[in-house]
DNA sequence: AAATAACCTTAACCTACATTAAGATTAAGA
DNA sequence: TCTTAATCTTAATGTAGGTTAAGGTTATTT
């Protein structure tokens, strides 16, 4: 057992971990070593709605794996206008890269949009896993692509599309949010304001009945 | 000297070599026989203006390094209107790596903005390094989580700024790139028309007056 | 040097989306 | 159960940016 665990984290739980090595089991699977060393640096944290794993200011500390729950990443601008930059729910990394490796402070907030069981990896964890192990350079650099990829997509649409052409493919692309987003999260995401989104579902709704 | 070299590709000339080396310097520099092995399986190649390394519905079979030129990245909507997603300069990567893992056809352009001297790695010799090398690993992993960090920002630009912000923000940013390009290429890049982005310099310039 | 193509700007008009404000619906607390 | 807060919708008016079209400037090519 380990020594000094913060209090609001705890030594992750069998059924966490388990979604966590199956989810590199699509790049390399993990042997019973390497799981043990992931055992051994992942804590767990349970998180309420509306808390912040992340909020401005703060150096980002952590790789996230979600377990379970819905969070989004958002930055604020002058005005207080809040606008999402990414959603992160089962299975999926959240966390803001730039300040987690430059160290610099974050402009950005991660919030639990539901409740939410989390898997969090250090630092300096990470660090020691990508020196020693080729397999774990290998698996997040494949995770990343991946991602790098999707943001890319995002680009794509944001200077080629229409507020409703993009809202089409973000159903399309992510079903399973799309039911479970209010409404004002996915607008803030697609760039537009609620009012906007409103009148966009109004005027599919109509096609789709004619 | 290898076999089988394609006509249009060369063997890679050393000074070439040393701005991709050089470019790794800032991660983990190469040791002696890493550079060989890069020396062995990168290919040059001159590039004239206006000359595709990428089209459409091609599967992207390089990582290609930028030596001396530029290139844009773009895709091409339903009406025929040019998206500029990324330009890359000198000591820079460009390829689309969703085609390039994949293996599907790709929806992009990369197009020589300027005549331009490339080295390209295929991606078997790439699998390979990545097989047999912790390094190689760590380093693209580097390059891709900057070049994500870069991209988030853009996300964020786009969903949060206007046109005029964001021509500040890439002006700023890519002050190399500015200089050089001609201004129809930036306003793909910024998704607004040639037109307004000339408006855009011009109340700007009227601002900086008074 | 002329000719063609690429590039840049101006201006009039038009459209997609923002803003404000109000009311309606749903969900969460006490 | 009542209350307050969060969420969703509708509609009026305003604005950023698109579209079209024309003329001007700079590069390339012949």
């Amino acid at each position: 057992m380990r020594a000094a665990l913060d209090k609001k984290s705890e030594v992750a739980s069998e059924e966490a971990l388990k979604s966590l090595f199956d989810s590199f089991k699509e790049i390399l699977p993990l042997k019973q070593h390497e799981k043990d060393e992931i055992r051994f640096i992942a804590r767990q944290r349970t998180i309420r709605k509306r808390q912040f794993i992340l909020q401005e200011d703060d150096i980002c500390k952590h790789y996230t794996f979600v377990v379970a729950g819905c969070f989004r990443m958002f930055s604020v601008d002058k005005k207080g206008g809040e606008h999402n930059i990414q959603f992160a729910a089962e299975n999926d990394w959240i966390s803001d890269i730039g300040s987690f490796f430059s160290e610099k402070p974050s402009r950005l907030f991660i919030e639990a949009i539901e409740p939410a069981k989390i898997l969090q990896i250090e630092k300096k964890d990470l660090l020691k896993l990508y020196a020693e192990s080729l397999k774990f350079n290998r698996n997040f650099r494949v995770i990343i692509e991946n991602k790098y990829v999707e943001l890319q997509n995002r680009v794509l649409q944001n200077i080629s599309s229409t507020a409703e052409e993009r809202y089409i493919f973000f159903i399309e692309q992510y079903p399973h949010l799309s039911s479970r987003l209010p409404s004002t999260q996915i607008a803030s995401y697609l760039g537009v304001t609620p009012e906007f989104l409103s009148k966009v579902r109004k005027t599919i709704s109509t096609k789709r009945r004619s």
